[in-house]
DNA sequence: GAGCACTGC
């Protein structure tokens, strides 16, 4: 393979280490200070150890404490046990550190509870969703998914059980990250000493960290100083633990990525020593050409070279084929993983010493203005690339090769734009009305949505009879705030009282709550697969076909194999499970009864319209629907049992509308159009005059 | 007749 692809005086396959011009000695740049910290001591790079002081005084002295922290660094496990040992959980109050992710908050602190020298879930513990493993007695260091957190702020806003709260990963910016932060900083019950005085009065010793990774950490501070207050708060640098990771790029772009990241993949293993190679793809099509494309070249590899092991990772694989990629290659064999961006971040892989990235992503995307969420393949971001090229540093040096040219990289945006601006806010804005922000045009972001999004949730909680004309909850908006599920399945579990058929509600309300309930495989296991799916299928749509399912699983005890055998996802029925006994809680709590609809399939249906009737389509002869809302054109997913099939009646209503190629829709069930109008007058008529036909 | 990036409560 040539390497003429590769711009002189990078690092082209096969090129020495030695020789190479280092574009970046090390990808992760180390970080500007600003900080009360001593640049000096800084620009040594003192291990973390010698930091330790600083750091407690920082956090005793300051309301807020920005920690920039490179991967290794150690501040998610070691700060909080700092914290621990000056006393800061003292008179049984608790420090925590919130995580995006479940697994991370369960393996650090398992991970944290070792050092510590006591069993998990004893000093140590951790909460997230299902699973408390921490003591109300003992636990002092707990470790928590931010969404667990946030969900408890709606039970305790003033967050009463902590002394400490560290907000880590918050570079990730995902939605809850982001709720937290913004309500610390906005409450009317919470404390930030800076920004809210009266506050400081009720919680003076409250303190918070808020750690990133990436530097975009002093907008965090320039937040919550409002940019005014640099003495009343700091931002602490740590150095981290990686090896150098070494950057090449094309010399020019390619038309296509994935042709071309086979052929590095290629000329990477021919002229390489030992070590893995992961390749970032954007999903699962990309994915299995890249897989095809190898192993096509399999037959033509010299006798001497190593032996490549193809493993492909995404989410849609199965536990097991997961795990396959922490298998360690066998003797004189490489592995090549080609993956999604789930290797990014949340699926850390060892060994790696070559990264391959195409330098796209596919993200979520949501249009207030069609309420549609889409999902778009985008070029990813600079700290994206960043985080990739890391993947190669963990055990040892290696090199990062980027499919696209230095000039490409240095257009592309700095970082993702934070969640919060990309999705649909129904929900979030519920929970922040129930924790009494009721002005959200004064609520301050830490990086704002854009309006549209905000007046579509409004207009969308009003509609569902959540809020009122002022724009306060209303008491059933109450209640389903403390819900989590979605408004539209909410307010079925409420009417599921009129119709009687609470048992089946609630079953519905957690199948849609999961994901990839049918394993349809490729080619003929597919077609296998689609005949054990017909077993469930009610011909009245997806919702019921997904209860029969649900209720099978439970008649046949809940096995495995018996999922295995009927093409279904073990892993999602068994959340399903979870998420049901969890929802029959709250039901019992609202005294909403459980009754069976004794197989009354018409009054389940009109029950799935009180939640669902802003979500109606009319089927027209081309097999496409028409939306009831915008009268826009509809096409059926391929997984519906209505795939293939003209409801009798010519109308559905459906879960979820998404835009990939086409704009699709999931989860349908056939109903009468008389039934949409009983909820739709409530609402066009008062609002608009319009009616719904 | 055709397809789901990744989290989280």
């Amino acid at each position: 393979m040539s390497l003429q692809f590769w711009k002189p005086g990078t690092i082209g396959p096969g090129s020495s280490l030695d020789r190479a011009t280092e574009t970046e000695e090390n990808v992760i740049p180390s970080a500007p200070l600003v900080t009360n910290l001593s640049i000096d001591a800084a620009r040594q790079r003192l291990p973390i150890f010698k930091h330790r002081e600083k750091l407690l005084y920082c956090v005793e002295k300051h309301g807020v404490t920005i920690v920039v922290g490179q991967t290794g660094c150690g501040k998610t496990t070691q700060l909080p046990q700092y914290l621990y040992e000056a006393g800061w959980s003292t008179n049984g109050n608790l420090i925590v550190c919130t995580q995006p992710r479940r697994v991370a908050a369960t393996s650090v602190a398992g991970r944290v509870s070792t050092e510590v020298g006591t069993i998990l879930g004893d000093e140590v513990g951790y909460t997230i969703r299902f699973e408390d493993v921490s003591s109300k007695e003992r636990t002092r260091i707990l470790y928590m998914t931010d969404g667990m957190l946030f969900r408890e702020t709606l039970v305790d806003p003033l967050l009463s059980r902590y002394s400490v709260i560290m907000i880590d990963e918050a570079h990730e910016r995902s939605v809850y990250t982001d709720l937290m932060l913004g309500i610390l900083k906005n409450s009317p019950f919470t404390f930030m000493p800076i920004v809210c005085n009266r506050i400081r009065r009720k919680r003076p010793s409250l303190r918070l960290i808020v750690s990133s990774a990436t530097l975009d950490a002093t907008s965090f501070l320039d937040y919550f100083t409002s940019g005014n207050a640099p003495d009343e708060a700091t931002i602490v640098s740590l150095e981290g633990r990686m090896f150098p990771v070494q950057v090449a790029y094309l010399q020019e772009p390619v038309p296509d990525y994935v042709r071309k990241a086979a052929e590095v993949v290629w000329s990477i293993h021919l002229q390489n020593g030992s070590g893995d190679i992961l390749v970032f793809m954007t999903g699962r099509e990309e994915i299995d050409r890249c897989l095809e494309e190898l192993s096509e070249m399999l037959p033509s590899l010299p006798r001497y070279a190593m032996r490549l092991r193809l493993l492909a990772l995404h989410a849609g694989l199965s536990t097991n084929e997961q795990l396959a990629v922490f298998e360690p290659a066998e003797r004189g064999s490489r592995k090549v993983i080609i993956s999604t961006n789930i290797a990014e971040a949340s699926v850390t892989i060892d060994g790696i010493k070559f990264v391959v990235d195409s330098g796209f992503v596919k993200i979520r995307t949501y249009n207030p203005t069609s309420s549609l969420s889409s999902l778009v393949t985008v070029p990813v971001s600079q700290a994206s690339a960043t985080q990739r090229a890391g993947r190669a540093g963990r055990t040892s040096s290696g090199i990062c090769y980027r499919l696209y040219t230095e000039s490409a990289f240095q257009t592309l945006p700095l970082t993702t734009p934070p969640e919060i601006t990309r999705v649909d806010l129904t929900t979030p804005i519920l929970q922040l009305k129930s924790l009494g922000i009721d002005d959200l045009m004064k609520f301050e972001w830490v990086t704002s949505p854009p309006a549209e999004s905000v007046l579509r949730a409004l207009e969308g909680l009003y509609a569902a009879g959540m809020i009122g004309e002022d724009g306060r909850l209303t008491v059933v908006g109450e209640k389903v705030a403390e819900c989590p599920v979605d408004v539209n399945i909410a307010r079925m579990l409420f009417m599921s009282k009129e119709y009687k058929c609470g048992e089946e509600i609630l079953t519905i309300a957690a199948m849609t709550a999961v994901q990839d309930v049918f394993i349809i495989p490729e080619g003929a296991a597919g077609a296998l697969a689609e005949l054990e799916r017909r077993k469930f299928t009610a011909e009245e749509g997806d919702h019921l076909t997904l209860l029969n399912a649900y209720n099978a699983f439970i008649r046949y005890g809940r096995s495995s194999s018996w999922c295995k055998s009927h093409a279904l996802s073990f892993r999602a029925m068994s959340r399903a499970v979870s998420i049901r006994s969890q929802l029959k809680k709250y039901m019992q709590r609202f005294g909403l009864p459980l009754e069976s609809c004794e197989g009354d399939a018409k009054r389940l249906r009109k029950c799935l319209v009180s939640g669902y009737w802003r979500n109606g389509a009319r089927w027209v002869a081309d097999g496409t629907y028409r939306s009831v809302r915008g009268n826009t054109t509809l096409y059926v997913h391929p997984h519906s049992v209505l795939f293939t099939r003209k409801p009798r009646s010519g109308w559905v209503v459906f879960h979820e509308m998404e835009e990939t190629k086409k704009t699709q829709i999931r989860i349908l069930t056939e109903i009468e159009p008389d039934w949409l109008l009983e909820y739709g007058h409530k609402y066009y008529d008062k609002r608009t005059g319009a009616s719904v036909q």
